[in-house]
DNA sequence: GCATATTTGTCCGTATGTATA
DNA sequence: CTATACATACGGACAAATATG
């Protein structure tokens, strides 16, 4: 399986500065949080460094130093290993560890075909929607747009999911909801791995955009149509990046 | 994995007069596993005595008794507890303990619509489909149809989920299936909240025969409209049901 | 191919806090 | 309100598997 990645060959050798970077901010945010269990704790700690991409699809994610570095046991380490391993930010691997999973073309064609199916079809159940309700879209639109701007463009993606995110939140079901934050946690980790964050997230700001206004006019139809084109049109473009990092 | 279990349920003939001898059976489960970690084996344990119904919805689990029951450390069985909480067969209530979760007619609604989408779209989808995998649709029908003859309603109800996640594993999209075992999961829980099984699944087996029939015709489109009704009428039963219950 | 070091898998004992009788 | 039971969490220990030299 020695595939791609590991183009840092000259290394191994400690060098504690850039290696163990990502560890000094679990231990700096793990006295943020309040109160819950300490195993959801660390694992929103880990989640946060898994999808912000300081934890890279591919890495180890050593027991020990990571207990060490969130103040937390080893049993409720892995507690929490199992809770992400089960939303798909991890996977176990039988007395080797746990690492970061690397997605593959098999998966973003899996993961798209999802998306298509719940996200039109939320935005096809959607008469009679209060327009109160698309406020959180606006606000995640905007913050793209100010983003690009700043030509932050990982922030435009951040910005680009959880317009979806909230998309999908109209329909008002604990289920899709729960599925859909899988996805864009899965989608995060392939564009970690692809990282070429302009050319994959400034063109659906404008798409973003048209999808609102639709919505705005109450063409949810229209708007489920140019989404569903939309989605087709980003698989393609990841299958393509993907093909070029390969 | 989240395979389909085979058969060998022993079939706990009455329906009478036990209430902890589901740990007994968790005990006498725990012999024949083989391999994988003690944690999945646990879990894997505790699913199906949740599915099968002998842990009822609204039961405590108290985890010191059941580790010893399943003769794993309370550690180990934590970390199965994580697993099935996510899974939607647990629900966590903090310092109070781990309860198989009650589902309410909100969540029956929410879970149909996904359903619904899901099922439907997997459907619409088959062009150019081998009947050779329609195989393990017939051999579920079958079974379902033997149980009924033989008056076992509950079997008949496995044999009807077992129908539609055969179906939707017609799409072989790993992650339509994981979110179908989940859903399908529940839907046991629900069954067994409701407990008339007889209306409750009879009506479906000619409902399933009809649409492997057009299935078996490439009639893709029909069998999706067909399964379509049958989901809402399936909803409206179930709704139904639990009013007469609460 | 072998011996060793490291890491995971699992269990136990125990201390603390929270909810309930 | 106290007492008890139980969940939460920790740290140490050992076996088993893997990785390394």
């Amino acid at each position: 399986m020695t595939t791609i990645n590991e183009a840092t060959p000259s290394s191994t050798g400690g060098a504690a500065g850039r290696e163990a970077d990502w560890l000094g901010a679990v231990a700096a945010e793990a006295a943020l949080f309040g109160p819950s269990s300490s195993a959801e704790r660390a694992a929103d700690i880990l989640r946060k460094q898994i999808t912000e991409g300081r934890l890279r699809p591919g890495s180890r994610v050593p027991e020990k130093e990571l207990a060490a570095a969130a103040k937390v046991s080893r049993n409720t380490l892995r507690e929490a290993f199992r809770l992400l391993s089960h939303e798909g930010l991890l996977v176990y691997e039988m007395h080797r560890g746990v690492f970061v999973p690397q997605p593959t073309e098999a998966d973003v064609v899996d993961l798209y075909r999802l998306r298509r199916v719940l996200e039109c079809d939320v935005l096809r159940g959607l008469e009679g929607l209060d327009s109160d309700r698309l406020v959180p879209l606006r606000a995640a639109l905007e913050h793209s747009e100010a983003a690009a701007v700043a030509g932050d463009w990982a922030e435009v993606g951040t910005g680009n999911m959880r317009f979806h995110e909230h998309l999908v939140g109209l329909a008002d079901s604990p289920r899709i909801n729960a599925v859909t934050a899988r996805l864009v946690a899965e989608l995060r980790l392939i564009f970690h791995i692809i990282a070429q964050p302009q050319e994959l997230h400034e063109p659906y700001i404008a798409r973003n955009r048209a999808i609102l206004e639709l919505l705005e006019n109450g063409r949810y139809g229209d708007a489920a149509d140019e989404l569903h084109q939309y989605l087709l049109d980003s698989e393609e473009r990841i299958l393509a990046a993907f093909r070029s990092v390969s």
